[in-house]
DNA sequence: AATTATACCTAAGACTCGTAGGTATATAAA
DNA sequence: TTTATATACCTACGAGTCTTAGGTATAATT
């Protein structure tokens, strides 16, 4: 996950993100993922490559995703889809990470008065 | 930092928080910050010292930040501020993450409508 | 006397990520 | 026609950050 300048932030948070975008899309291929997120945030975050593809093979190796292999134009896209477990394992992750979240903005926020 | 069971979770945000708590308090030392982390998430979240110090460590080789040792009563504590560069990467780097965080939260909430 | 809290530190390994490559097809531009 | 861009997959290497697991030492508590 690449923002800009700071390209060595929140490492940890990329399997969540694609486990994520799979809980609304039920199946989502590589280049797929990596545009959703440009998408979502006009451009303002970049999913590698070399660091998305590794992810997605560890999340199937695990067996929180399975594959499905279509060619589309010529060209074969591998979807990914979640698992039983793969479910589960969203809906834990997505709100650890999101408890993480707010415990980091509390202290981001320290010693902001907000106005009553 | 250490988020109860899942402990492999956003690296690359301790630096920041170091240097946020710093811009609030003068100076620190690094047990201190420790404990105001617990304080501040209500116990939910802990900063590892094999990550702290290092951390700690590195911001002053970087210069960001400067050390002064004071033993009260009759323990060592090294006491950490901001130099000016300090002060300027803390601006900078929580400027930072608060948009990476944003960006995150987008994608979390992705399928999510509101009520209007 | 033993444990807990305070207070500092490091080494080893795990893990995640970016960089930099590679392969291949389809479309658009030059 | 040739070149560039977009699509679509992949891996190896190295950099960086963290946890684990130790270590040292003093003060306060049990």
């Amino acid at each position: 996950m690449n923002n800009g300048t700071n390209s060595q932030l929140l490492k940890g948070s990329l399997s969540v993100v694609i486990l994520r975008l799979l809980e609304e899309r039920e199946k989502m291929y590589g280049y797929e993922i990596t545009q959703k997120v440009k998408e979502l945030t006009a451009g303002e975050m970049a999913i590698t490559e070399g660091a998305l593809y590794p992810a997605l093979h560890k999340l199937e190796a695990e067996g929180l995703l399975t594959t499905e292999i279509q060619v589309v134009d010529g060209r074969a896209r591998k979807y990914y889809s979640l698992t039983k477990d793969g479910h589960r394992e969203a809906v834990s992750r997505v709100s650890e990470l999101t408890a993480f979240l707010q415990n980091l903005q509390t202290i981001l926020n320290v010693g902001f008065k907000p106005a009553l």
